[in-house]
RNA sequence: GUGGGUAUAGCUCAGUUGGUUAGAGCAUCAGAUUGUGGUUCUGAGGGUCGUGGGUUCGAAUCCCAUUAUCCACCCCA
């Protein structure tokens, strides 16, 4: 096509009617993590790279968007690196900035720089963009906004148990039904142990993260090629299939842990969980899930996602917990827990489903039709009136044709027209259609701020 | 990074085994006795058929390349 115009690719534009739906889905988010005593914070859209590079395993640091430094970067940079197309080399000396690739690691980075100025249990919400530099697919953009809620400096499970309250409340309020799928990597780590592969975590784990869609035995296959035994994947197969109970599959998985230390923690940890979570009405499934791995590399307890049941699309909410993502930047022993909420696929989903309100507008209340000049003058107090009572009122700028300024009121879905023509004006009268019913009628200008009071 | 599909008007798409001035719906603009929109009628503007090459008397149509985009994999919200 030859479109002069583009954005680049995995970006979106938001038309008005789009933009009022997304914020219709920021506000509920918004209001249940300030329900919950969350405070507000922001980061910028862009940090060093020295933040943000071997956060998120090599995967992630491929995705990262970097930005070229200013000025005269090239004069610097050795003949060799130039002259042999070493494009990592090359970047690592001409890109010292990137853009953010989540909300959790300018986050850690954030309670570092300002531990003094900020109380712990540090609870904040953060709702801005992140970038990747992935290939745009269906539900996956190159920029897109997360919702993050992280406590920080406490290690009490009662955290845990809070985000998965705001999961099941957030999505109560959105109206869409999900499921939470909950593991921790300390079970992940527990049975690569006892299953003879400690050094092969992360393949493990990817390999397992992937039965819903490569089935169990492409499951095993992978794990296989990865050095597990036989009698490993014996031990194993109980793990990847259905279980009836959460207690089930904890039992199930003790099987696998034994007495491995690690593997016990975590199995303790989530049944700590799941009993606070007998104490609370949610009303959504809440489910142990062995397989269930997260890639970000940095989380080191609970993993907690949140999947969509009427819709098939990936994640829409994931997140756990990381012990250590401070000590990174310094201030080591400080541990968080956090999710984050895809807006963009939220979107998606309430669209599918047509389950955004119908009374989502911002639109003018009343639209003055546009006489001339003596008329539209004296709309101007009136307006002036409305505006102060709260009322959004405008007047058309224009002197058009009375036929073109009822039709811009009608695609703009404005409710009410008020007409003051000249005669109305020498009256002090104001007539006003309802352009729903297409009725109207005459009042005195006085009386108007009742009308829509 | 790997594999597949698609590319025709602002948008959604037709376009026959290659054939003459490339169409429709929606949208836009203008009109149907100048104070009335949403349903009607009439008309207008708008396209180098993604770009470049090739085959052919002739290409939107067939072939090659290229770019963009979508989908799937990897990975992830």
């Amino acid at each position: 096509m030859a479109t002069q115009t583009a954005i680049p690719k995995g970006t979106r534009d938001f038309l008005p009617h789009e933009s009022i739906r997304r914020n219709f889905i920021f506000d509920t988010i918004r209001s249940v993590f300030r329900l919950y005593g969350y405070q507000p914070i922001e980061t910028p859209a862009i940090e060093n790279l020295s933040t943000l590079l071997g956060k998120y395993g090599e995967e992630g640091d491929r995705l990262i968007f970097r930005i070229l430094n200013s000025g005269n970067f090239l004069s610097n940079i050795k003949d060799k690196d130039y002259t042999n197309r070493n494009s990592n080399a090359l970047a690592a000396q001409i890109c010292e900035k990137g853009l953010r690739y989540d909300l959790t690691v300018p986050f850690a980075r954030f309670v570092v720089q300002h531990r003094n100025e900020i109380t712990f249990p540090f609870k904040r919400y953060q709702i801005q963009p992140v970038w990747r530099a992935d290939r745009p697919q269906k539900g996956r953009y190159r920029e897109f906004f997360q919702c993050d809620v992280d406590v920080i400096g406490s290690d009490s499970l009662l955290n845990e148990t809070e985000l998965i309250q705001i999961i099941n409340d957030v999505f109560t309020r959105l109206n869409i039904r999900i499921q939470v799928l909950l593991n921790n990597r300390k079970i992940l780590t527990g049975i690569a142990q006892a299953l003879g592969v400690p050094d092969k975590l992360i393949p493990f784990t990817v390999a397992i993260d992937k039965i819903e869609k490569i089935g169990k035995q492409g499951v095993i296959a992978e794990l296989k090629s990865i050095g597990l035994t036989d009698e490993g994947l014996a031990r194993l197969v109980p793990l990847l299939e259905f279980q009836s109970t959460n207690q089930s599959t904890l039992a199930a998985i003790e099987q696998v842990t034994g007495s491995n230390e690690i593997g016990k923690q975590g199995i303790s940890e989530l049944r700590t969980i799941l009993e606070n979570l007998h104490s609370l009405t949610i009303s959504s499934p809440v489910v142990v899930s062995p397989s269930l791995a997260r890639g970000l590399s940095y989380y080191t307890g609970a993993i907690i996602e949140a999947k969509a049941l009427d819709v098939p699309m990936g994640s829409i909410c994931g997140g756990g917990r990381y012990d250590d993502l401070t000590g990174i930047f310094g201030l080591p022993g400080v541990s968080g827990v956090g999710v984050s909420f895809g807006a963009e696929r939220i979107y998606d989903i309430l669209n599918e489903l047509d389950g955004f309100p119908a009374n989502l507008t911002e639109t003018t209340q009343v639209m003055f039709i546009n006489f001339g000049e003596p008329e539209s003058r004296h709309c101007l107090a009136l307006l002036d009136k409305l505006h102060k009572a709260g009322i959004s009122a405008e007047l058309y700028p224009v002197i058009a044709k009375i036929k073109k300024q009822f039709a811009y009121a009608n695609t703009r879905k404005i409710p009410f027209v008020a007409m003051i023509g000249a005669e109305e004006m020498q009256k002090g009268l104001v007539t006003i259609k309802n352009m729903q019913h297409g009725d109207q009628k005459t009042l005195n200008q006085t009386d108007l701020l009742k009308h829509f009071t």
